[in-house]
RNA sequence: GCCGGAGUGGCGAAAUUGGUAUACGCACCAGACUCAAAAUCUGGCGAGGUCAAACUCAUGUCGGUUCGAGUCCGACCUCCGGCACCA
């Protein structure tokens, strides 16, 4: 250890002896409780950003304090290393996507070993790998047997500039996100998997997890699964056979029911018409919002005005048989419910706008369950009026003017007219969902290629297991025309038919890169399995994952479908649980003011405001950065990078390491090995036994809670408490008449806390020692065993501080432990300390004293005190004694241990 | 518009969940050391008030409950996120 600290020397050190002893390696048959802690794992973009350093300084604080407590942790990590970034370095700048993927996935692990996050490294996996990839067209083949995976012509985001098909997120707003130009929808036949099927158990199952994932989240995703219960209704058309079955989630309001309105889309639109005097109209109109839906996409951020017609069919009410008008609008949606609605203008505020632009009539059939106030001096009628005109009634109430309902209450009306449609045959109680099957075709190279073959007599033939995985060619002609690439490697779209043998072509997509990481964190128990994408057993120890850490930016995409994935693992018996992740946390984000303004953004290039987590190594240390960067915010809340900061907590650091090494020595002479008896420790070395434990059992605490800045704060606490105390000490030691005159110990008590003289410091002590025990022993202050005792309160502190700093600081950590007299081991193996409740008690209490709610004064009390006791002393108190004088006192409330209050008149 | 979350010093934030508000750190000011700077150390640091105290006022605003409210209840204001014609 030297005696300045060198992070750059400290880290290398200690990053090659875990290396090369494997330390963080996970054994699937350790015998301990296990522990998994998992970070999302990163798209390979080639460069570690300030948001991957917060994301694994986090979950590696969690597995060092685990491991410490001494559960068998894993923590792996892997490459979601499929991905368009890399096809596109292709089509710009010619590079194998390979090539460079591999490239920055070297470099990113560097940098990730140089902050010395403690991975298990040999349960690295990657995407792009076929020993990975082979494994999702394994998942493909096993949904397509049970029919969750399935093929069908469906819109696609299409950029007529660029020739290429974009995602939903590339063509937000309706254009083009690099070219500007206006996204146009193409029909191509895509796989899907069947999402929808597990719609209800994704929003039923949050029940198992919404205890320890964010509400933001959880909400998210219920907003996202879109779960809504209603009915539907059939509305025959007059004059015809056809029924136009609508979706509601009011059937109260059906006797309100002035029109039913139909999406331009809406299949049966055509066949209605076939009659109609308005024919040409009609079809006029729904082309033209045909049309603009189909430019616009469903990323449209503006609401329109709303446009409607009247087709001239009418439709029958089935409640009222009442005959009702017929409307194509454009505020109907066809991907919801069934693109039909009953329009409710008296309880729907956009059936009310529809019905005031186009004069529908408004029948109001549900009035307000009344309330004592709403009676006065209101004329009801014309207060009924002027609702009406306003706005829509949309709340719950009192059905009128509606049949044999009338009279009822809003719920017990949806009830008995959803059963009384069902028992009719003409609707029923339904739940619909927003949700939609998830699209996973990709016109894309780099990818999974989707493991069908289309063969000319046998059809569309899934590739058999045993002919896994479907090998992506080495490379192909990265055009940027939109067709997917692999259609123009000959040797890989030319097979046989796995079933005839005759001449087949291969499905040319790839799966969405979401598809690899909805199961990767599976995979990571059991890497190198070849024959399965795991051995359920190893899985059943590790999995669900204990700790899930990552960016809220994942709460609806990657983390439904991993939702979705493993219940349906679970249904094909490979997991037996339906939720994979136990606990959540969703880090916040990393900011930096932008340059010249006041400014608090995300880090990116091109506001220049980033910071390259090499730099910070270099300039601070791989400890300093990331014990900044947990005790600057709390884990949750946006970080504001300060490099003043880092700085703060490189000074911290070199603090307790310099404390280390000024007392190592003296430790190792001075103090008892084993714990001395009660009765051995002076006054001064019980409070410093409780500082420590005390602190131990806070930090315990904190961790739970994944409170990581308080845990720190907490730290920085007793190291300043330890440093109070030895100066204390020394300046005691030193106060003995005479001593003024020793050589050098005037400037030790000045220098003391300056920690510029260490040898010194370590060699008065030898000194204090030799000179106490040489003297006769009436004259001694203290014995040899109080000595004792006192250097081992001393080295407890210490030891409790460099263990509880090895989850944010680890490097540094281990050379502290080493020197604190640990040759040899890692602390690793080291345990958590434990606080003892009893060395933690206050010798005495202070005991704040108001009067009248305001702190007045304060006593000390021994724990022991009792009520009346603290109630006398609080009376007979001088400061209060000035306060109540002249006044009544009404009460006393005495909050034992805690407080006094006196209420006066 | 709807649904969430949050408002505490100059800044990031604490507060054992109803009991001493502002811990810990950053910034800043003064001092020590130094030829000087850096580093390090010491002291100060919510506002008002005073030589110093005492004391008064402060947790977005206004009310309420309570012996006692940053914390609980009601109304409002502001900011940040998410969704957005979902029937």
């Amino acid at each position: 250890m030297d005696e300045k600290y060198f992070p750059e020397q400290v880290e290398k050190k200690w990053q090659q002896r875990w290396r090369e002893s494997r330390a963080f390696e996970a054994s699937n048959d350790d015998p301990r409780p296990k522990f998994y802690a998992l970070e999302m794992l990163p798209y390979p973009s080639g460069f570690l950003h300030m948001g991957h350093v917060r994301n694994y300084a986090i979950g590696d604080a969690l597995a060092w304090y685990k491991r410490l407590q001494g559960f068998n942790v894993m923590h792996p990590i892997g490459w979601d290393s499929f991905g368009q970034p890399a096809e596109q370095a292709a089509i710009k700048r010619g590079v194998n996507p390979r090539d460079w993927t591999e490239e920055n996935i070297a470099h990113m692990r560097g940098q990730m070993q140089r902050l010395g996050i403690s991975y298990d490294w040999s349960r690295e996996i990657a995407a792009h790998r076929p020993d990975y990839y082979k494994w999702d067209q394994w998942f493909f083949l096993k949904m397509y047997e049970r029919g969750l995976a399935y093929k069908k012509m469906s819109p696609v985001n299409w950029c007529p500039n660029e020739g290429t098909v974009l995602s939903n997120e590339q063509s937000s707003g309706g254009v083009c996100w690099r070219c500007g130009a206006t996204v146009e929808k193409r029909d191509l036949e895509q796989w899907f998997l069947r999402i929808t099927d597990y719609a209800e158990q994704l929003v039923e199952d949050m029940k198992q997890i919404e205890e320890s994932w964010p509400e933001k989240v959880l909400k998210r995703q219920r907003d996202w699964v879109g779960r809504s219960e209603g009915a539907f209704i059939d509305f025959a058309v007059k004059d015809s056979k056809d029924k136009i079955r609508v979706f509601t989630t009011r059937i109260d309001t059906i006797y309100g029911a002035t029109a039913i309105v139909l999406s331009a889309e809406h299949p049966l639109l055509e066949k209605l018409l076939e009659t109609s005097a308005l024919r040409d109209d009609v079809n006029r109109f729904a082309e033209k919002i045909r049309n603009k839906n189909a430019s616009r996409g469903r990323a449209a951020d503006q609401e329109e005005e709303k446009q409607g017609i009247n087709t001239g069919v009418l439709a029958v009410n089935p409640f009222s048989g009442e005959t009702i008008p017929v409307w194509v609008a454009n505020y109907v949606l066809m991907e919801y419910g069934t693109g039909a609605v009953m329009s409710v203008p008296a309880h729907d505020e956009r059936d009310y706008e529809f019905a005031q632009k186009y004069s529908l009539p408004i029948r109001r059939v549900i009035e307000r369950v009344s309330h004592e106030q709403e009676s006065i001096a209101h004329d009801p009628s014309s207060e009924d009026q002027s609702l009406a005109m306003q706005h829509a009634f949309t709340d719950y109430g009192i059905v009128v003017d509606s049949g044999e309902w009338s009279g009822k209450l809003s719920t017990v009306a949806m009830q008995e007219m959803a059963a009384q449609a069902k028992a009719q045959g003409f609707g029923e109680a339904a739940v619909t969902y927003r949700i939609r099957d998830w699209g996973v075709s990709r016109q894309r190279f780099w990818g999974a290629p989707v493991p069908i073959v289309y063969c000319e007599n046998c059809g569309t033939v899934p590739v058999p297991y045993d002919q896994l995985p479907v090998v992506l060619p080495e490379t192909a002609a990265f055009t940027g025309t939109g067709e997917s690439p692999l259609a123009g490697v000959a040797d890989f779209v030319n097979t046989t038919c796995p079933k005839c043998d005759g001449p087949a072509r291969r499905d040319t997509d790839t799966m969405d890169t979401f598809v690899d990481s909805s199961w990767y964190f599976f995979r990571y128990c059991d890497p190198r399995n070849d024959s399965a994408p795991f051995d359920p057993e190893i899985a059943r120890h590790w999995t669900p994952v204990d700790q899930y850490i990552g960016g809220d930016s994942h709460a609806v995409m990657h983390l439904i479908y991993t939702r979705f994935w493993t219940k349906v693992m679970r249904d094909l018996g490979l997991v037996s649980f339906d939720e994979p992740v136990k606990r959540l946390l969703t880090q916040g984000m990393v900011t930096n003011r932008v340059e010249g303004t006041d400014e608090w953004k995300a880090m990116s290039k091109s506001l220049g405001n980033g910071v390259d987590p090499d730099d910070m190594i270099v300039a601070f240390g791989a400890d300093a950065a990331r014990l900044f960067v947990l005790f600057a915010a709390p884990v949750e809340n946006e970080l504001r990078w300060s490099e003043t900061g880092v700085e703060g907590s490189a000074r911290f650091i070199r603090k307790v390491y310099r404390l280390v090494y000024a007392l190592s020595d003296t430790l190792k002479r001075h103090a008892s090995q084993q714990e001395p008896e009660r009765k051995d420790f002076t006054t001064a070395a019980l409070s410093l036994r409780r500082h420590t434990h005390k602190t131990i059992a806070r930090v315990t605490n904190y961790f739970a809670g994944l409170g990581l800045n308080t845990t720190v704060a907490a730290e920085m606490e007793l190291s300043n408490a330890l440093i109070d105390w030895i100066e204390g000490r020394v300046k005691q030691f030193t106060a003995e008449p005479g001593l003024e005159a020793e050589p050098g110990f005037q400037e030790l008590v000045n220098d003391v806390r300056t920690m510029l003289v260490h040898q010194q410091l370590a060699a008065m002590m030898d000194w204090y020692v030799a000179k106490e025990l040489g003297k006769p022993s009436e004259l001694r202050t203290l014995e040899f065993k109080s000595i004792a005792a006192e250097f081992f309160a001393v080295r407890e502190a210490l030891e409790a501080l460099v263990i509880m700093l090895a989850p944010f600081a680890p490097h540094v950590a281990e050379e502290m432990w080493q020197h604190l007299g640990h040759e040899g081991g890692l602390l690793k193996s080291a345990s958590w300390p434990q606080a003892n409740a009893e060395l933690a008690r206050n010798e005495e209490l202070e005991i704040p004293i108001q009067v009248n709610g305001k702190l007045r004064s304060r006593l000390l009390a021994a724990p022991e005190v009792t009520e009346e006791e603290l109630r006398t002393a609080a009376l007979n108190d001088e400061k209060i004694r000035a306060f109540i004088e002249g006044h009544e006192v009404v009460k006393v409330i005495v909050v034992p241990q805690r407080l006094v209050n006196v209420v006066v008149k």
